[in-house]
DNA sequence: CCGCAGGTTTAGCCGCGTCTCAATTTGAGA
DNA sequence: TCTCAAATTGAGACGCGGCTAAACCTGCGG
C-alpha cells in the first residue's frame, strides 16, 4: 500500500489547498465560481477543474450541484485561511528578511508555501513580529483561523472628496507594485479622492498631505485593486 | 501535452535529485552503490531502485554496468554537489537563523530544498556570510561547484596522542547531536586522543584545553562519526 | 561443473494530477 | 416547444514515483 501523505505533515494534497485557495480567492473578488472560470484561474482545462470540484465535494470542503456553482463550506474556508496564512507570511519573509522584489516573490512564495511546515512558518511569524498584513497589504489570518476585517473600500468606489489611507494592492500583480513603486505610492500613504473623470476617465487623486501632496490621474483597472480605509 | 519541469525551474525531477544525492553520499562514506544498498538507503524497494538506475545510465549521470555497481559520471558529480548546495545552506540557515532544533532540521531541510529556488539558496547564503561549513561541519560546495578538501580524519582512526578540532559530525543523527550538546562538545573544540582501549573498548580523549579539558570516553560508533583536522 | 539461493531486473499495477477528445446536459433564442 | 451552442462531465491516456510478484542472472558451495 501507499503511505498517504507521507512527507507532507498530514496536509491535504497540494492540489486540493490550490483548488481550495484559489475558490476562496474568486469568492472574495466577488466571481462566481464554476467548473470554467475556475479552470481559467488556475490555467487549468475545464475537465480537470470538473474533476477537482468532485472530488472537494466528496471531501465536503465545497457545496456543488453538478452544472452550477460552488461554494466553500465551513470546513473549506477553514482550510483557506490556513493555506493562505502560510503563502502571505512566506511572501512577507522574502520580501521583508531576504529583499525580493515584487517580480521575484509570487513564484517562490507559491513553490515555499507547498513545501513549508507550520512550524516553518509560525518560526518566520515570530521572527517578522506577528504581522497583520503582509507587504501587498492583504490580511494575514491568525493561526487560530481568524480574518482581522478590514473595512476597508476599493478605491473605485469612491467618490469625489472621500480621503483614507492605502492598506491594500490587490491580486499583487508585479507590474502594478512597480508601477506604484516608481511613483513613490506606498501602502498607508494618505489618498484623497479629488475628482471622477466620466466616461472612464481617470480617477484624479492626491498623494500625501493635504496641500503638497503629487496629483495622479489613476485608470479604472488601477481603481479596481487599491484598497483605501477611509479618514474617520 | 505536458509541460516538462514546470515549477521547477529547469530541475530535474526531485526522485532523480534524491538518488543521485544518496548515491554521492554513500561512496562518500565507501560504500558500494548497488540496486539493494541504495534500496536501503532511501527506504525503497529493490524494484524501485533499480529502475531509478536505468533512468540515471540512460540520463548519463550514472556508470552502471546491470547486475553490477553503480558510480557517479561527472555529470552525476556536478548535480550532487548543486543538490548538497542547496541543502547544507538550508539546515545552517534554519539553524542559525530559525533557532531549528537538531531533531527538527533534518525534515524541514529535505521539504524545503525541494522546492526552494537558485535565487533562495543564494540569498540566504549571502545572509548567511556564505559558511565554507553547515552546523554539522559538512562541508558546503560553492556556487561553481567546488568542495573545499577538509583534510581531517575520523576519530576512530587516530593514535594515542593526536589532537585536533572536532571539524564535521557525519551523518547529521539527531540523536549523536544531542548527546554532544548535552557534554558541552562542540564543532571546533581542541580533542586530544589520550588512548585506545582494546577489545572494541572505548577511546579516551581529553575535550578542552591541555590539562583542563574534561575527559570523555568515545566509543566506535561515536568515534566513526566524528572528524578531527590535525594539529599541524 | 552444476545447481541453486539471493541479488537484480522486468512486468504489471496504483494514485496523483494533468491532458485530449468525446458524450452529455443545459438553457436561451427561434 | 424545439434546437443547438456552450458549459460540463466522462473516458482514456500519460508521466511520475512508488509497489508486488515473477522472471532472470550470477557466482558460490557442493
Ligand atoms: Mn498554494
Ligand atoms: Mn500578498
Ligand atoms: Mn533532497
Ligand atoms: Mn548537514
Amino acid at each position: 500500500m501507499q503511505e498517504r501523505a507521507k512527507e507532507s505533515g498530514g496536509r491535504p494534497p497540494q492540489a486540493v489547498e490550490d483548488y481550495v485557495k484559489a475558490i476562496y480567492g474568486m469568492s472574495e473578488r466577488g466571481l462566481s465560481v464554476t467548473t470554467t472560470t475556475l479552470a481559467a484561474e488556475l490555467r487549468v482545462t475545464p475537465s480537470s477543474a470538473s474533476a477537482m470540484l468532485t472530488r472537494l465535494r466528496d471531501a465536503e470542503l465545497i457545496v456543488h450541484r453538478p452544472y452550477s456553482q460552488a461554494t466553500l463550506t465551513d470546513t473549506g474556508v477553514r482550510l483557506a485561511l490556513r493555506v493562505i496564512r502560510r503563502r502571505r507570511l512566506i511572501e512577507s519573509f522574502l520580501i521583508e528578511t531576504l529583499a525580493y522584489g515584487w517580480d521575484e516573490v509570487e513564484r517562490e512564495a507559491e513553490l515555499l508555501s507547498r513545501a513549508a511546515s507550520e512550524l516553518f512558518v509560525e518560526r518566520i511569524c515570530e521572527r517578522l513580529g506577528n504581522p497583520v498584513r503582509d507587504p501587498h497589504g492583504d490580511p494575514i489570518p491568525s493561526s487560530d483561523g481568524e480574518l482581522p476585517a478590514p473595512g476597508s473600500h476599493l478605491l473605485g468606489t469612491l467618490e469625489a472628496g472621500a480621503i483614507g489611507r492605502l492598506v491594500r494592492v490587490w491580486n499583487g500583480d508585479p507590474e502594478v507594485l512597480q508601477y506604484l513603486d516608481e511613483r513613490g505610492i506606498g501602502l498607508g500613504d494618505r489618498i484623497e479622492v479629488l475628482s471622477r473623470e466620466p466616461f472612464g476617465g481617470p480617477l484624479m487623486v492626491r498623494v500625501g498631505e493635504p496641500k503638497e501632496g503629487r496629483v495622479h490621474g489613476v485608470g479604472p483597472e488601477l481603481a479596481a485593486v487599491l484598497s483605501l480605509e477611509l479618514e474617520q
